[in-house]
DNA sequence: CCAACCTAACTGTGATCACAGATCACGACA
DNA sequence: TGTCGTGATCTGTGATCACAGTTAGGTTGG
């Protein structure tokens, strides 16, 4: 949330996307879907949903409606649909007194959210390693060799192992051809991408020591050969070490 | 969606709740956690849960936001945050040209909605087969037993065997004490609720042929007897006939 | 110097209005 | 009779305003 305040509407980044819809006239248009199909509340959605999941916006950090607003250049209207619908999710929640906020997690409520998440992208994992195309596991194979390369550097490229490791974990879930699936995980992310990922941003220490790049290493193995068990147990331990971690950080809140 | 119109506002059910949220001041007022603690657009979206869960919204059933509003003797803002929260989660969708309805799911995507629920709600079934508690199981058996007399009753009560098999389940579901999982199996009822209750209101058969009797007792069994390997077969017999059965009316949509 | 109050600036919620786009029915033209 | 145009009426979206509640800061009284 660091976008310089503006004060005239509709004037941010937000509008790079809004040029011509277009009609398309000559030979089939039967293809063309939906196209200019996107409102300006599933925008900010978008973006605040990526805030999150970033871990950009921190466990007990506070939102305004107006501030957000007025960041993003738009009315309160269109943020305050994307705050409901975060809500809805509880990946925000609005605390007596009208506040919304990030939620902070209890340490019971992260231990349930890992097993949920163990269970589910455990799934995941397991189907896709049955039928991910060879160029699918190419595009996830790139994904390591980025967070791989973000996290070997020095100093860390904090910011992008971020992401690689979003991009690889999400190329996965895809290549499992269930996007109810994958939308399902994604609202786990929502809500495990706060404490997991500030955390990541914080602290070099954890990729320097490796884990997660092992897990990864041996997950791109584990879909070559077809060895769904493996590629389960090789996402279990990157989850489960990932939670131990921040379990031993203490940031959680009393159960 | 039977609710008289109502030409002015705030009129119809909602405000029965609406009386004093009154302010206690002798003991303990650390224990009340929100009580006062809810918005209309908060009642609009489970009053809107309710009929999808229950399959009184069909369908491919439009909605409009107007009337809606006009129905439950609110104004359109709370149904809009409602409807929101809704298509945020897929159970509801707005198509080009803006109109909001109910999904028609293509065979494609039930199934695998389906084989989303075997897994998840499966999980959830063994782990409240552990850990559950004699008077929760007991309610269970008791969620059974209304689901089997109005199963069983001439002329079936339909509407009773939808909401005592819904009872059933989330009691199961409650039992493994993990609110986020409960969380995530009602976001896919949402889904399912619409074919799957639907159904089960207009056929009467299905009920009588007593296959989702038979799997619920088999399930209060596998409770008694901590048997989770027998508790998450009887669920997923239960799930897999529903929905082989929902297969075979050929109400989906094309793949 | 500390505590209590009180005010001013915030918070989200809900209502109302304006608007662009889509739909549907009716009527005119071919 | 079939087809296209057209306009009234619907749709959700976004902005703006009013409001009740909370919070925080500053001031006043002890």
């Amino acid at each position: 949330m660091t976008v310089p305040v503006q004060s005239s509407r509709r004037s941010s980044e937000l509008d790079a996307a809004a040029a011509a819809p277009a009609a398309p006239e000559g030979a089939a248009l039967d293809e063309i879907g939906s196209l200019a199909r996107e409102t300006l509340g599933e925008r900010v959605t978008e973006e605040l949903r990526a805030l999150l999941i970033s871990g950009r916006l921190a466990p007990g950090e506070k939102l305004s409606l107006r501030r957000v607003a007025e960041a993003l250049g738009v009315s309160m209207m269109p943020v305050r649909e994307a705050v409901n619908r975060l809500v809805a999710d509880k990946a925000l929640e609005v605390l007596p007194g009208r506040a919304v906020r990030v939620p902070v997690l209890t340490l019971a409520q992260f231990r349930e959210l890992t097993r949920v998440r163990l269970v589910v992208e455990g799934f995941a994992a397991e189907e896709a390693t049955k039928i991910a195309t060879p160029d699918q596991i190419a595009v996830i194979a790139s994904h390591e060799d980025a967070f791989r390369q973000a996290a070997s550097a020095d100093p860390p490229d904090l910011a992008g192992a971020v992401a690689a490791n979003r991009n690889l974990h999400f190329a996965l879930y895809e290549a499992a051809g269930m996007p109810l699936l994958v939308e399902t995980i994604e609202r786990l992310w929502l809500k495990a991408g706060p404490i997991l990922n500030l955390d990541m941003r914080a602290e070099a220490r954890r990729l320097d020591r490796g884990s997660a790049v092992l897990m990864h290493a041996a997950l791109v193995v584990a879909l070559r050969e077809r060895d769904t068990a493996a590629a389960r147990e090789a996402l279990a331990e990157d989850i489960q070490q990932a939670a131990d971690h921040i379990e031993g950080t203490g940031r959680l809140a009393e159960g």
